[in-house]
DNA sequence: GATGAATGAGAATTCATTCAT
DNA sequence: TATGAATGAATTCTCATTCAT
């Protein structure tokens, strides 16, 4: 990589973290472009240069960490040893949620933004789409017993996410309609009944 | 009523509909309040005798707009006969998903956007608050034989209807990750699981 | 007129006489409505209260200034007694020079900026269209023995002001080919050829 | 000529294509320097190795394209044979109408642009300002029976083509106040009654 | 010569809010 | 109460120009 590219992935990121930062410090509708650019230490024009405006910029920023929460879980999940899917899918689920209760700004972050989009929807980047298919896939098992198909454990497994991800933001946030450690139990009991 | 009152009203009522109209047609973000009285038809300073901002009216027309359609749900579920009370909230969610499908504008407002808070929150309007309170107590019902506390009930029934709104949004208007037709009997068959 | 009235009128008055001046001065390309404004001694939201556009207004400035350059020309020819039309045409044309030999800002303003469009454009002020075809009609005159049909007088006259414009612009302004006073007997005798 | 200043002149020539073509499509006010050189294939910073700004590169355009289209009719109009001198600066006059017709961005381009300028300015391109002189001179004649002095039919000359160039302008662009096929007509009996 | 990433001043425009009428 | 002209801070976005490679 010549000294120029390296440049260009430095302002970059440069940029990227400072948007995050602000994001979750501030939400995104505070944040100003010049807010980015002069805590990146670049100049406002260069934000120009590699995104259309904040709001493409936000979005791109959650599909990226949407991701690496799933897939941090799913690194965890699968060195593991489980009886079934369903244990499988639950100590994935708890893992999720955990890092939520300890990344509140990330919570905020991902809450009601496209959000977990990036589990239903045409990302455009191909490689994050073949990871998450390959995790579901894996996730899903291969045994035979399996009480559901692929495509309907799929269907039911994003709606567990949507679920998880309601309950953390409500529990952990705004701590209604109880704290996440009075719903957690709750919340993986009613995934369980789920899986049956 | 005087006829001053009355016309005060009037206006309120007004500017109430126009910012409907306008949420949902072009979105909170592009509303202005000028947009607003424009389309109430008076003048801008009138805006702000009602309203702090237009964030607390849209928090109001959402509190308002949710309660109107739990409580239709409400109404017609309490006139009809249950073997169980799984049975009643199945009817119940039901009439939801069927009610959202067929306003997709009032799905996309109350989507991301504070949604059933009103369920959980404080809402100032003591009234909504008690008659919501009631709703629950008379969908738990009063058998004996319930498998869970009003209070777990009360808490399972928020995530229901969390999930069940996500669903809902990502199904009806996005069509993932499928169309509504075949999400709801798949959601209608998890919430079953997750009463028993 | 109401004091709010005329407060609305001084306001559009002031930003008209700024960007008048600044136009004139430094040229539309280097005016901006910060510019405008500050002159004007408003405040910059109050410029698009009454314009589009820096652009619009200098259109409007155009057609309002070439209008007042007409009717003053005009209302000095007639009231001057004249043998026959051609010698009412040269001095109203010669009136124009003059007038424009004194006012060089305005003529670089004018010229090749819509210019005289108004002579041939639909303007959309109704007062300014009706006058010009008035002047018109009185400048050709009702003699019998006028040589070309008023269609014919019309197109000539608006060949004659292109003309005029074009040459004072470059004798004045850039001294080229020659400077006015040199120029203008050239002038006034090709349209007097051309008047024949 | 080596490959190096082969290339040189190469990339001269893509960047004043490019600017013709964007000039005339889009306007000069809507060009940018980026525009430019995408269309032209070459960078950014190239540009100024050949030119000091957009505007000084437009000048150069104009004056050639001015240039071209002179030289044209005059090549046309010298190797026919005609009674007067009349007669040729109207067969002239006649083949600019012509092209100007046929090239209506030119004609847009070449409108309010500092226009025939060349004609009567210091061009810094001594070979053009020498082929314009033969040309006047050419177009002279040298008959002993000319009505005007040379000087004079330069200045006359100077004010025909002004004049033809507004009047195509607005007939052929705006088709004002008549359609270019019933303004030439008009035009060229004026032009007659001038060099009478 | 050629490149194109980076700059940053500055232009246009918006809009919530105020307040005199 | 109701109005709507006026405000001006705030924000987005552009683009000519530079300069290290």
């Amino acid at each position: 990589m010549s000294k120029i590219d390296g440049n260009k992935e430095k302002k970059e990121r440069a940029i990227y973290s400072a948007a995050y930062k602000l994001f979750t410090e501030i939400g995104i509708n505070n944040v100003t472009v010049s807010n980015i650019t002069k805590q990146a230490g670049v100049a406002k024009g260069t934000f120009y240069l590699y995104f259309k405006d904040k709001y493409s910029l936000m979005d791109k920023i959650i599909v990226k960490k949407s991701f690496e929460l799933l897939l941090e879980a799913y690194n965890i999940t699968k060195d593991k040893e489980f009886y079934d899917y369903n244990e499988r899918v639950i100590f994935f689920i708890d893992f999720i949620v955990d890092s939520l209760k300890e990344n509140r700004v990330l919570l905020k972050l991902l809450h009601k933004n496209l959000s977990w989009g990036m589990f239903n929807q045409a990302v455009d980047n191909k490689m994050i789409t073949k990871i998450i298919n390959e995790l579901i896939h894996e996730l899903y098992g291969d045994k035979i017993d399996n009480k559901m198909s692929e495509l309907n454990f799929y269907r039911t497994l994003f709606m567990i996410i949507e679920l998880t991800s309601s309950v953390c933001y409500h529990s952990i946030i705004e701590e209604k309609p109880a704290k996440i450690d009075e719903m957690k139990p709750l919340l993986l009991n009613v995934i369980k009944k789920i899986l049956l």
